[in-house]
RNA sequence: GCCCCCAUCGUCUAGCGGCCUAGGACACCGCCCUUUCAAGGCGGCGGCACGGGUUCGAAUCCCGUUGGGGGCACCA
């Protein structure tokens, strides 16, 4: 049965790219019937936070990877296995497989003269009984890292110093305790993301000394920003919980990070989870990297969005308005502000003016809506307001008929009165708003902006 | 500096030796529809990094160049 992994370090935020990783290996693990397993790997205690991890939890479970499928397996703790990874480096150090080293980094550069050359091999031999562990590498030929997406890799074993897997108070370092735990939890299959590939030239090392044979490797391209730069914490907006608060649909984060780095083969792109799953094949991974296009996630949250019945668009907007703000009356309009949001938060300034005792004031927006003859539009209609039939289409011919007396067409006369009733230039559209708003209101919004002329 | 990876429109990609006059999507620009803005429809702009091979034939295979990126901790 295939095993895969997941094995974030919880020291942050959670990364779209590591959402990219997991989705990858779940697509893998569900479409062959195997076993994800999630891993958190919380061995360096000062960096790590329990929220971090619930964060991870949290954030897996939004993008459909939790628990309630039995695919799902975990999570387990790295550090709950420190055990297991002592044991390794006490068997590695037995088989002479590894041994003491007492340098310092000082030491080391003033032998090879270096700051570049890495560690020159001093300790091998002198039989030392405490320090640091360092694994013991061929000094010729070359370890191969056969890996699905990026084929046969090949590095050559003089430029591959003695590394450290454990440190002079014995506790294990990352390469190994990875190892170790992948090889324990039976993994079949290492997904990650490329910059792991020179990890996986020491681990190719690591499980045969370990008495295991080495997993199918797979390294995806790493996702950069417009800069081409790997996605950074500090630069990027990277935190898929910060996309989720914003009002992107987990559907359409799924669908897009699928397509960074594979495509199911055909020219569709909008496609569920329950079809592009089938078709996922580590083989078809791009190698290159792929730059993560916030645009074009938008586009595809809006298809979601419009893609949406009526009564679950509403209650997902639902919490993204001001709880006092009555749904009853936000339903009324909900359907004409479906087409008009790529992003749930977006649906506030779309019908906040329902809600606010008084339209939202914007310099901007009044200067460039009370242009041409604001004051006798405001009072045309305004006088017809009183009387008119309160529908849209009556509503709408009353305007038709104040521009008409004016000289001015629909598209201009209905400029002042929208932003008299709803405060912006662009919005919903305007008559089915008023009849929303109600007569009484409408006309007292009418009278305000009249008297700011 | 050393090791490694990558290279098709601005971006994500289709292409896996002849179906290519290089297709789709996002973005951008027009036009249509239209009460604003969207949505929708139609159209446009725009690319095989470069140089050598191999071949009857190369975006597709090989080599090199250039460019970009990742990794080089007693971090993960």
């Amino acid at each position: 049965m295939i095993r895969v992994r997941f094995a974030p370090s919880p020291t942050g935020m959670f990364h779209v790219g590591g959402a990219r990783s997991a989705l990858f290996n779940w697509a893998l693990a569900e479409r062959e019937g195997g076993r994800f397993v999630l891993r958190v790997e919380d061995t360096d205690a000062a960096r790590n936070r329990p929220e971090w991890t619930e964060g991870i939890i949290s954030a897996l479970a939004w993008i459909g990877i939790n628990g309630e499928n039995p695919v799902f397996e975990g999570p387990y703790f790295q550090s709950a296995n420190e055990p297991q990874h002592r044991e390794a480096v006490a068997k590695l150090l037995a088989d002479g497989k590894a041994y003491f080293c007492d340098c310092t980094r000082e030491q080391v550069q003033a032998r090879t003269g270096s700051e570049h050359k890495g560690y020159d091999g001093h300790c091998r031999d002198r039989g030392l009984s405490a320090g640091a562990v360092r694994f013991r590498t061929p000094d010729e030929g070359v370890v191969v890292v056969d890996d699905v997406v990026r084929g046969r890799v090949e590095f050559p074993n003089d430029a591959q110093e003695d590394f450290v897997i454990a440190r002079g108070d014995g506790s294990p370092l990352y390469v190994l305790a990875n190892a170790v735990d992948d090889i324990t939890q039976a993994i079949t299959h290492v997904i990650r993301g490329e910059e792991h590939l020179s990890n996986a030239a020491r681990q190719q090392l690591l499980w045969p000394a370990l008495g295991a044979t080495p997993p199918v490797w797979a390294h995806l391209p790493v996702i950069v920003n417009e800069q081409r730069k790997k996605l950074s914490k500090r630069r990027d907006k990277v935190a898929l919980e910060s996309y989720r608060d914003e009002g992107y649909l987990a559907e359409a984060m799924v669908n897009y990070l699928m397509l960074l780095g594979w495509g199911p083969g055909d020219d569709r792109e909008i496609m569920p989870w329950s079809e592009m799953m089938p078709l996922f094949r580590l083989e078809d991974v791009i190698p290159s990297s792929a730059f993560f296009d916030e645009k074009k996630l938008r586009a595809f949250n809006g298809e979601y969005i419009r893609a949406l019945p009526p009564e679950e668009f509403i209650a997902r907007c639902a919490s993204y308005l001001d709880p006092s703000w009555d749904l009853e009356v936000f339903a009324k309009v909900a359907g004409l502000a479906q087409t008009r949001v790529a992003v749930l938060s977006e649906i506030t300034a779309n019908v906040d003016f329902l809600f606010l005792p008084e339209p939202v004031f914007d310099q901007a927006s009044w200067d460039k809506g009370m242009k041409n003859s604001p004051k006798e539009i405001l009072t045309g209609y305004l006088a017809r307001l009183e009387t008119v039939s309160f529908d849209p289409e009556s509503l709408k011919t009353a305007l038709e008929e104040v521009g008409t007396e004016h000289g001015l067409k629909l598209g201009k006369a209905q400029a002042p009165v929208r932003v008299a009733v709803t405060g912006r230039t662009v919005g919903l559209p305007l008559f089915e708003s008023i009849e929303v708003l109600g007569r009484e209101r409408t006309i007292d919004r009418i009278r305000t902006a009249l008297a700011k002329l």
